[in-house]
RNA sequence: GGGCUCGUGGUCUAGCUGGCUAUGACGUCGCCUUCACACGGCGGAGGUCAGGAGUUCGAAUCUCCUCGAGCCCA
C-alpha cells in the first residue's frame, strides 16, 4: 500500500508543476485520476487531490496534505492527513496550538473580529503628538476597486505605523455622496425620470441607494483590515456635513470669492441638463463638411444651422489667401448681422478653406476663440434643442430639421459649393448619446487666486515632490475660474433665492442653515425692497464643493475661524485629481483660513489592469479586490500593494506578485512556527545572555534591518520596507541563520538558550516589523510569542540597537563559509545533511562559532590560523575602482592595465609607484587586491578557497 | 496639441545624489523526500539597461535628439 503511495520522483515533480500551474490560474479542481485512484484506495468516501507529500520508504511515517471536499457538500477544505498502517487519520499538526499550515482565512476573519473599533479612534483630549488624515471620500458605487484599495494601504500603514511610534491617529473614513451617477442608476432601478417625481422624493431614493452602497463598500474595506476611525466617519450628503459646505459658501461669497456670470457649458438637450467634461463620452461619426460662399469667402462648416449664432470668422494670421481681409466685416448670409474677420493661430489653414466661422457655440474651440477675442454672445439653440428666435425663419426647428432646412435654401441661392463626408468625433452625452450642445447659462463661480494656491502649495511636501510640478502647470495656465453650479437634483443646494421684485440676491444667515432654497422661504423679506416673494435658485453645487472641504471637516470646523485640528498632516490621493481634489482643497483652506490644508501629500499611482492600461469596464481588465481576498488574502493584497511598485508610480497589478506574497506568507509561518516551537523559559527570559558568534551577528543584522525599515517608513518607501523584511525574514533569517544553529538547537547543550533567546528577540522585532502590512498575521503569531500581551497593534514600533561590527565582520565570514561549503558538498553529490569528514579552515583570524558550523555541515571543523602549506598562486586581479577613478582621473584606464601586467610579487605587496606613459605615477593605497587560488601537492585532498580563508577538506569515506 | 511620468533577461520589477560581477520575484531547466517549510532548499541558462549622440577616467543613472507607452488636460 505504502509504496503505490509513493509516486517515482519525475511523476511527482510534474505533479508539482501542475499544482502550481491550477493554484496560479485561480481554482482548484478536482485532482487528476491517477492521484485520486490513490487516495481512494485509502479512505473512499473523500475525494481529494494531493498538494504534497512526505514519507519514509522503509518507515511507517507519511503525511499528506490534501484537499478534500467534504461528504456533506460546501466549501473544500484543507487538511493535513498523517498515514498509519493503511488508513488516514486526520489530524491539524504536530502542535495542538501551532498549526501547521497557516489558513489566512480563519486567521483574518477572526482578527477582524476580535479588533475592536474603539482601539482605532482618534482621542481629542489625548496629549500625544497628532497624526491627522486627511482619507479621500470615495465615490459610494458600491465598489470599492482596487485602485481605492491601493491608496488606502498605503493610508493604513502610515495610520497604524504611527500609532506604534506613539501618535494620537486620526484615520477618518469620508463617502462623497452627491453626483449624477447615482441620480441614473436611481432613474434606472425605479424605471423613471427624475421628472416624474418630486426632487425631494427623487434625492430620497438616492439617498437610499447610496447608503446601500457604503455598506457594500464598508465591508469591502473592513476585509481588507484597514484600521479606520469609524468614529470619524462623514457623510456629505448629511445635513451635519451639507450645512458645512453651504456655510463655506456663504463665507467665501461674503469673501468675495464666488460670483455670477454667463458662461457656457456642455448641454443634454434631451436631459435637458448641463453635464461636466467627465461625462461627456466621444463617438466617432460621419458628418457632412459644408462649403459655401460668406458674403465673397467661402467657408467649410460642419454645422451651418449655426450660422444665425455666427460672430465672427477667423483666419491664420499666416495665410497669403486671406490678407485682403484683414480689419473688414463680412455680412452673415439669411441673416445679414456684420461679423468681424479674427486672425488666429489656431486656425488649420490646410482644413477645409482655411477660414473658419466662429458660432456660439459650436465646439470648444469656439468658447475658447470666444472668451479670448471678447466677441458677443448670439443664442440660436434653446435647452429643448430647438433653434430660438435669431434664427429667423428656422424658429422652431430641431437642430437637424435647421440644418438640413438651411442646406436647402443655401443650395436655392446657389452659395453652396460644395459637401463632403468626414469623419468627425462628436461629444455626446455618456447617457442617452445625444450630441451635446454648448449652451450659454446664468452660473456661478469660484474666483481661482493662482498666487495664493501656489504659495500655500509650496508650503506643503509633496511625495514625490515632481507631483507639485503638475499642480503648479494647471494653476498657472488656467483660463477661466471654477464653476461650481451644475443644473441637477442630488447635491448640495445652493443657499440662494431671487426677489421677484426687484431680481436681488437674498442669501440666508449662516445660524439658518441647511436650506434649500427650492423647497422653503427665506426667513426676511427682501433686504433691497422688502417683498417676501422670492425664487430659490434651482442650481446644485459642484460635488468638488462638498469634498473640498473634508480636511476642514475632519479637522473639528465649525465656521468661526481655524479649526482646532488644522492643518492635517497628511493628504493621501491619486494623480489623477491633483487638479482637481488637491487643488481645489488647497484653494479652500487658504480662502477660508488663509493657511495650507496639510503639511504633506502623498500621491499614489494609478492601478492599471495586467495589460498595462487602466482598468475599466470597456476592456474587461478590472479584478476586483474581493477576488483576491478570496484566493490570498487581506495581507497578501497589502503586500502586494506595499511591494508591487514605488510609492506614487503606476502601479501594473499582476496575480504573480499576489502569489509570491502568499508564499512569503507561508515561509514567515514556518519561521515563525520553528521558532516558536524552540522557545523555552529560557528563551523567553530578558535575563538570557546572547553570546555566541551567529547569535550576535542575527541581532546586528536585525538591529539594521529595523533601521532600514525605519528609515523606509518615515519617507513612505513602502516597498523598500517590506523588501527589507523580506531580504532578512527570508534570506538572513531562515536560510542562513537558521540552518546555522538548527544543530545546536537539537542537541539541547549549552549553547541552545542563546539562540533560543535570539530567535525569540528577532521574532518579537519582526512582529512589530511586519504589524503595518500584514495585520492579521503579525497579530496571530504575537499571539503566539506573548500571549498575554494584547494586540501587536497596541505595542511600540520595533526599536532595537544592537552594534556588534565583530559579528558583523566573522559571522558574515562564517555564514559565507556555511553556504559556500553547502554548495561545495552540494556538487559533490552529497546529501545535505551527510557526514562530510572533516574540514581544516585556514584564515587570518580564528573564528570561535561555537561548534555551529561543524554540525550544520555535518563535518569535524578545526579552525587553524596559520598560514596552510599550500602553493598559492595570483589567479587575476579585483580593482576598486571608487578609489582609482578619483584618484588618477584620465590615467585610470593605463594605470589599471599597467597593474594587470605587474609579476605576482608585486602585486602581492604592491609597488609606492608605477611608470606608466612616460611618468611615474602613485599608487593609490586600496586601489586593487590580488585574488588568489590555492594549489596542494601529493595529499587526497580537496582545496576551496573562499573569501580569504582556505579550507581543506578531507572527505569522510 | 500641451503637461507629467515611464521604457532594465520570456513577464513584472529595484537601481534617487554617476564607481564591486546590474536587484528581486514569477516563469524555465537541472539536482535534492533535509526532523519549521516541496507553497521548501541548492544550482544553471537567460540582459545591445528602447535607439542615437554628447559630457566623463568611468553612464542603466546626467544632457540633448528620435521612437514607443501610460496618465491628466485641451
Amino acid at each position: 500500500m505504502e509504496t503505490d503511495f509513493v509516486p517515482r520522483i519525475r511523476e511527482r515533480r510534474a505533479e508539482k508543476r501542475s499544482i502550481r500551474r491550477e493554484r496560479s490560474q485561480g481554482g482548484w479542481r478536482r485532482g487528476a485520476a491517477s492521484t485520486n485512484a490513490m487516495v481512494r484506495g485509502m479512505a473512499t468516501q473523500i475525494p481529494a487531490r494531493i498538494l504534497s507529500k512526505i514519507g519514509r520508504r522503509d518507515g511507517r511515517a507519511f503525511r499528506v496534505t490534501v484537499q478534500a471536499w467534504p461528504a456533506t457538500g460546501g466549501d473544500r477544505l484543507r487538511e493535513v492527513y498523517f498515514l498509519t498502517g493503511t488508513t488516514l487519520a486526520a489530524r491539524m499538526a504536530d502542535s495542538p496550538e501551532i498549526p501547521a499550515h497557516y489558513d489566512f482565512g480563519e486567521v483574518e476573519g477572526r482578527w477582524q473580529r476580535n479588533w475592536r473599533d474603539e482601539e482605532n479612534y482618534f482621542d481629542p483630549a489625548s496629549p500625544k503628538p497628532r497624526y491627522v488624515i486627511d482619507t479621500p471620500p470615495p465615490y459610494p458605487t458600491g465598489n470599492f476597486h482596487i485602485g481605492n484599495a491601493l491608496n488606502w494601504c498605503y493610508i493604513d500603514f502610515i495610520a497604524r505605523y504611527k500609532r506604534m511610534r506613539g501618535y494620537n491617529v486620526m484615520f477618518p473614513q469620508g463617502w462623497d455622496c452627491h453626483g449624477l451617477p447615482t441620480e441614473v442608476k436611481v432613474e434606472e432601478t425605479h424605471h423613471i425620470t427624475k421628472n416624474d417625481v418630486s426632487r425631494e422624493e427623487f434625492r430620497s431614493m438616492c439617498r437610499e441607494l447610496t447608503a446601500k452602497n457604503i455598506a457594500l463598500m464598508r465591508s469591502t474595506m473592513r476585509g481588507l483590515g484597514f484600521s479606520t476611525d469609524w468614529s470619524h466617519e462623514y457623510i456629505t450628503m448629511l445635513p451635519e456635513y451639507y450645512t458645512k459646505t453651504q456655510r463655506s459658501f456663504l463665507q467665501m461669497f461674503h469673501k468675495g470669492y464666488i460670483y455670477q456670470s454667463e458662461h457656457p457649458v456642455n448641454f443634454c438637450t434631451r436631459c435637458e441638463t448641463a453635464i461636466a467634461y467627465a461625462e461627456v463620452t466621444y463617438d466617432d461619426r460621419k458628418t457632412t463638411l459644408h462649403h459655401f460662399d460668406f458674403d465673397g469667402v467661402e467657408i467649410a462648416t460642419t454645422r451651418p444651422e449655426l450660422l444665425a449664432a455666427c460672430v465672427a470668422v477667423a483666419v491664420h494670421p499666416g495665410d497669403e489667401r486671406y490678407r485682403p481681409l484683414s480689419g473688414r466685416k463680412l455680412r452673415v448670409p439669411f441673416f445679414g448681422h456684420k461679423v468681424p474677420v479674427i486672425r488666429d493661430e489656431a486656425v488649420d489653414p490646410a482644413f477645409g478653406t482655411g477660414a473658419v466661422m466662429i458660432c456660439t457655440f459650436g465646439d470648444k474651440q469656439d468658447v475658447h476663440w470666444w472668451k479670448q477675442h471678447g466677441l458677443p454672445l448670439r443664442k440660436a439653440i434653446d435647452r429643448q434643442g430647438r433653434m430660438t428666435g435669431i434664427a429667423k425663419g428656422y424658429e422652431g426647428k430641431r437642430v437637424d430639421e435647421a440644418r438640413a432646412a438651411i442646406v436647402g435654401d443655401m443650395k436655392k441661392q446657389g452659395i453652396l459649393k460644395g459637401q463632403r463626408d468626414l469623419e468627425q468625433r462628436v461629444g455626446t452625452c455618456w447617457r442617452c448619446k445625444t450630441p451635446i450642445e454648448i449652451l450659454s447659462g446664468r452660473q456661478w463661480f469660484v474666483r481661482v487666486k493662482p498666487d495664493e494656491i501656489l504659495r500655500a502649495a509650496r508650503e506643503i511636501t509633496w511625495i514625490p515632490e515632481h507631483m507639485l510640478i503638475r499642480l503648479e502647470n494647471w494653476v498657472t495656465q488656467m483660463e477661466w475660474d471654477w464653476c461650481i453650479s451644475r443644473q441637477r437634483i442630488f447635491a448640495t443646494p445652493i443657499p440662494a433665492w431671487f426677489c421677484r421684485k426687484c431680481h436681488a440676491m437674498i442669501l440666508p444667515e449662516e445660524e439658518d442653515l441647511p436650506v434649500d432654497p427650492t423647497q422653503e422661504q427665506p426667513k426676511k423679506p427682501c433686504p433691497s425692497c422688502g417683498a417676501r416673494d422670492a425664487v430659490g435658485e434651482e442650481d446644485v453645487l459642484d460635488t468638488w464643493m462638498d469634498s473640498s472641504i473634508s480636511v476642514l471637516h475632519v479637522t473639528g470646523w465649525d465656521g468661526a475661524g481655524t479649526p482646532p485640528f488644522f492643518p492635517a498632516q497628511l493628504r493621501p490621493q491619486g494623480h489623477d485629481i491633483i487638479r482637481t481634489w488637491a487643488c481645489y482643497t488647497i484653494l479652500r483652506s487658504v480662502a477660508l483660513t488663509g493657511r495650507k490644508p496639510w503639511d504633506g501629500i502623498l500621491v499614489n499611482g494609478m492601478v492599471l489592469g495586467e495589460d498595462g492600461f487602466k482598468m475599466s469596464k470597456s476592456r474587461g481588465n478590472i479584478i476586483a479586490p474581493e477576488e483576491i481576498l478570496v484566493k490570498y488574502g487581506a495581507d497578501a493584497f497589502r503586500q502586494w500593494g506595499a511591494a508591487g511598485a514605488a510609492t506614487g508610480s503606476d502601479i501594473m497589478f499582476n496575480w504573480n506578485d499576489v502569489v509570491a506574497a502568499s508564499r512569503f506568507q507561508t515561509k514567515l509561518w514556518n519561521i515563525a512556527r520553528f521558532a516558536l516551537l524552540q522557545l523555552d523559559d529560557a528563551a523567553r527570559s530578558e535575563a538570557t545572555p546572547v553570546t555566541a558568534l551567529a547569535d550576535r551577528w542575527l541581532l546586528s543584522r536585525l538591529s539594521d534591518t529595523v533601521a532600514e525599515v525605519t528609515r523606509a517608513m518615515e519617507e513612505y518607501q513602502f516597498d523598500r520596507a517590506l523588501r527589507a523584511i523580506r531580504e532578512f525574514a527570508w534570506n538572513v533569517l531562515a536560510d542562513e541563520y537558521i540552518e546555522l544553529v538548527k544543530g545546536r538547537l537539537y542537541a539541547k547543550g549549552s549553547g541552545r538558550a542563546g539562540a533560543g533567546r535570539a530567535l525569540a528577540v528577532t521574532l518579537d522585532t519582526l512582529c512589530r516589523l511586519l504589524a503595518p502590512f500584514l495585520p492579521h498575521f503579525a497579530d496571530e503569531v504575537y499571539h503566539h510569542l506573548a500571549p498575554g500581551n494584547g494586540s501587536v497593534h497596541r505595542q511600540p514600533w520595533a526599536e532595537f540597537p544592537f552594534s556588534d561590527p565583530v559579528a558583523v565582520r566573522d559571522g558574515g565570514r562564517l555564514i559565507r563559509l556555511a553556504s559556500e561549503l553547502r554548495r561545495y558538498k552540494h556538487e559533490q553529490g552529497l546529501a545535505l545533511n551527510a557526514p562530510f569528514g572533516s574540514l581544516t579552515i585556514y584564515g587570518a583570524q580564528a573564528i570561535d562559532d561555537g561548534g555551529d558550523l561543524g554540525r550544520a555541515l555535518n563535518a569535524a571543523v578545526e579552525w587553524r590560523t596559520e598560514a596552510p602549506r599550500l602553493e598559492r598562486v595570483v589567479k587575476e586581479v579585483r580593482f576598486h575602482r571608487a578609489v582609482v577613478g578619483p584618484a588618477l582621473r584620465k590615467q585610470a584606464g593605463a594605470f589599471m592595465e599597467a597593474v594587470k601586467q605587474l609579476p605576482p610579487e608585486q602585486l602581492e605587496a604592491p609597488p609606492a609607484t608605477l611608470h606608466i606613459g612616460g611618468g611615474d605615477v602613485a599608487v593609490p593605497p586600496g586601489s586593487f587586491t590580488p585574488v588568489f587560488s590555492y594549489r596542494i601537492e601529493g595529499t587526497a585532498v580537496d582545496v576551496v578557497t573562499i573569501g580569504d580563508a582556505v579550507v581543506a577538506i578531507r572527505r569522510a569515506s
